[in-house]
DNA sequence: TTGTGTTTTACGACCTCC
DNA sequence: GGAGGTCGTAAAACACAA
C-alpha cells in the first residue's frame, strides 16, 4: 500500500490498482493520523514529533537494534533463511520470540504491533516472490569491484512497513532520532534502514517535484493530473477509500 | 513468455555540522 | 571523528506491452 504514491497522483508508479486491490489492509493499519493536508509541502520540524502520542507510549524498548544486520553476520541471515524456508519474503522476516519480545514489550503503544496483522494477508510479497535464488549467491562484486551484501542485497519491505514509513514521511520529511528508533523497533527494521528509506524517499520526492516542474514549465496543466494521461477508476476508488479510512480513524480518535 | 522500462532498497563518495 | 545530509548508481523487484 502506498499512501503517498496514491496521494501524489504519480500514476506512473504502479498504475492501476494491482497493489491496492491486492491488499486486504485491515482498518487497524490506519492508526489515528491527521489528514495529510499539507502533503507535498516541506515543513521540516526538527523538534520531536510524537504525533500526538504521549511521550514514551512505546515504552523503553530501545533494545538491541538490528543495526547493519550485525554486519551481515549469521544472525539476521539465519532468520532470513528461515523466512525463505517458510516461504515468506525477506521483508517478512520472522523473528524469534526472544527477538520480538525485546523489541516489543507488552503493552507498548504507538504503531500497531506488526504481529497483530496478518502480514501474509496485507502483503502481496508472498505472491510476488517465488524465487530466492539470491540466497544462494556468493558475494557479488560489481564491475567496479565493490562488494555487495551477500545475505540480503535488497529486501522488499512489507506493505505495512511501507505504509507506516510513508505516514511518518507525511508528518516529517526528516525523521528525528527518537522517532527513527521507535519506528525501527515497531517495524522491525534497523535504524539504518529507516534512515536510508527516508533518504531515498526524499530523493524520490525531489525527483517527482522536478518532473512535475518540468511539466509545469511546459504549461501542460493536464499532465499534473497524471503522467499517463488517465487515472484508473479502481485506483481512484482506492484513493478515496484510504482517505475515508484516515478521516474515520481521525474521527474515532477525537 | 520475454524484453523493456520503472520503482525500490542499499551502498559509496562527498559534504556539512556539531 | 561521527552522524546524517545529498547525489549517483547497482541491482532486485515489479509492471506491462508485444
Amino acid at each position: 500500500m502506498y499512501v503517498s504514491y496514491l496521494l501524489d497522483k504519480e500514476t506512473s508508479m504502479y498504475p492501476g490498482s494491482a497493489r491496492c486491490s491486492s491488499n486486504n489492509l485491515p482498518v487497524q493499519n490506519f492508526v489515528s493520523t491527521p489528514p495529510y493536508s499539507d502533503y507535498m509541502g516541506y515543513h521540516h520540524v526538527p523538534t520531536l514529533d510524537t504525533h500526538g502520542q504521549p511521550a514514551g507510549t512505546w515504552g523503553s524498548h530501545y533494545g538491541p537494534q538490528r543495526e547493519d544486520w550485525n554486519a551481515y553476520g549469521p544472525g539476521p541471515s539465519s532468520t532470513v533463511a528461515a523466512a525463505q524456508i517458510n516461504g515468506s519474503s525477506p521483508g517478512q522476516v520472522s523473528y524469534s520470540s526472544a527477538d520480538y519480545s525485546s523489541l516489543h514489550p507488552a503493552g507498548s503503544g504507538g504503531l500497531p504491533p506488526v504481529d497483530t496483522i496478518n502480514t501474509q494477508q496485507i502483503s502481496p510479497n508472498s505472491q510476488r516472490h517465488s524465487s530466492y535464488e539470491w540466497m544462494r549467491k556468493t558475494v557479488q562484486s560489481t564491475s567496479t569491484g565493490k562488494t555487495r551484501t551477500r545475505e540480503k542485497y535488497r529486501v522488499v519491505y512489507t506493505d505495512h512497513q511501507r505504509l507506516e514509513l510513508e505516514k511518518e514521511f507525511h508528518y516529517n520529511r526528516y525523521i528525528t532520532i527518537r522517532r527513527k528508533s521507535e519506528l525501527a523497533a515497531n517495524l522491525r527494521l534497523s535504524e539504518r534502514q529507516v534512515k536510508i528509506w527516508f533518504q531515498n524517499r526524499r530523493a524520490k520526492e525531489r525527483k517527482l517535484m522536478k518532473k512535475k516542474m518540468t511539466h509545469f514549465d511546459g504549461s501542460n496543466l493536464g499532465s499534473m493530473q497524471s503522467d499517463s494521461g488517465s487515472v484508473s477508476p479502481i485506483r481512484n476508488n482506492c484513493i478515496q477509500l484510504i482517505l475515508n479510512l484516515v478521516q474515520f480513524a481521525d474521527l474515532l480518535r477525537h
